[in-house]
DNA sequence: GTCTATATACAGATAGAC
DNA sequence: GTCTATCTGTATATAGAC
């Protein structure tokens, strides 16, 4: 069990979070795997001893590590209402892509969960499929209130449209970390991605 | 240096083929870090000692090993130049996805070196991403000549078009590592992909 | 070529002093 | 809360008999 600490927010005061902060990085930049209890506790200048008496077992800090990791992850649906679908549609892939580049040790780190399909972290890869749930929602109801009101073609299929945009996203998230010496600068693909979506979703 | 085997093409006969495919077998299921030597002399009926006997190391084993796993990865391109052009672009994307529903397991290893930008088998994502750059290329290429005989639409960016297809079926196929609980499945939005792909680019 | 036995290193985790 | 010292398991790799 352990003791528990009522801060929902970090302090970036105290040792626990120096560590936590610490590992989260660790976690992100190196991998579970490749990231060690001696390594945390030295690059946050505490033995291992304490790194384990704060989280009691590396499954734990993992998982307190990855709290931090998904937090930021957070789209304001409000302040998409006021305007009209295709500039939702352009604004919420902004939003992934802001992202994105804000949390590139985090996202490589999701990225590597998901491709070992592996036991023990389990719910992890439900949490970032829930997020990838919830984004992908949001785009199909834009889509469908586009096509109800006329803005959009009827013969747009909501679902297949939302998840092939939010394939894309991916799609250009996986080249970037191919180290990309493709010549396209991430950026330029998502303008073109906007426009390519926009143009076949528009009546 | 060890001993060397002038067998270009592997004979599943001998002690050491057996190896090569078990630890391919393995590494592809379980990952570099989460396979031993010891399971794979296990799995092998050999002893850990042999297999380091028969490939040094670890590191070398492994490479050995994706040796086999990369060279399916083979693109008849003669097979296309009949087909028009669209067809051409639905080909090369079945193509795509047909490698990746018969080596789930080696994609998935391939994924997660991707996702850790890591040290050690850095060419190991050269490897990769040439493989991609060819794809990629093909694509870009079918999509020029489409252009130019006037069957694809004058304004397309061959370059930036065949980006965005290879990034959507990097996306499928990141979904559907996360267990796509997403309505549909793969085939589906393939063929959605397909549809749109070359409406946008038709003439 | 193939084995058993062993060397060596390092991981996560615990005990207990302060 | 924080440390040092240690336990225990398992990994890669080597030595040497057959």
């Amino acid at each position: 069990m352990s003791q528990t600490r009522e801060s929902s927010s970090d302090q970036t005061g105290g040792t626990r979070d120096r560590i936590l902060i610490t590992a989260t990085r660790l976690f992100a930049e190196h991998g579970y795997d490749h990231t060690s209890l001696a390594q945390v506790g030295r690059e946050a200048h505490v033995s291992k001893a304490l790194v384990l008496w704060h989280f009691d077992s590396k499954a734990k800090l993992f998982r307190a590590a990855l709290g931090r990791t998904l937090e930021p992850f957070y789209i304001d649906v409000d302040d998409l209402k006021e305007l009209d679908e295709p500039t939702q549609i352009e604004r919420l892939i902004d939003l992934f892509y802001e992202f994105v580049r804000e949390n590139v040790y985090s996202v490589r780190f999701m990225l590597s969960l998901i491709a070992r399909g592996d036991k023990q972290p389990g719910e992890v890869i439900g949490r970032i499929s829930d997020l990838y749930g919830v984004f992908r929602q949001l785009l199909r109801d834009v889509i469908d209130r586009g096509r109800h009101s006329g803005r959009f073609r009827p013969d747009v299929r909501p679902p297949l449209d939302a998840a092939l945009i939010v394939a894309a996203l991916d799609g250009i998230l996986i080249e970037h970390f191919l180290g990309n010496q493709f010549p396209h600068d991430p950026s330029e693909l998502i303008a073109y991605l906007k426009r390519t979506a926009i143009d076949r979703l528009i009546a």
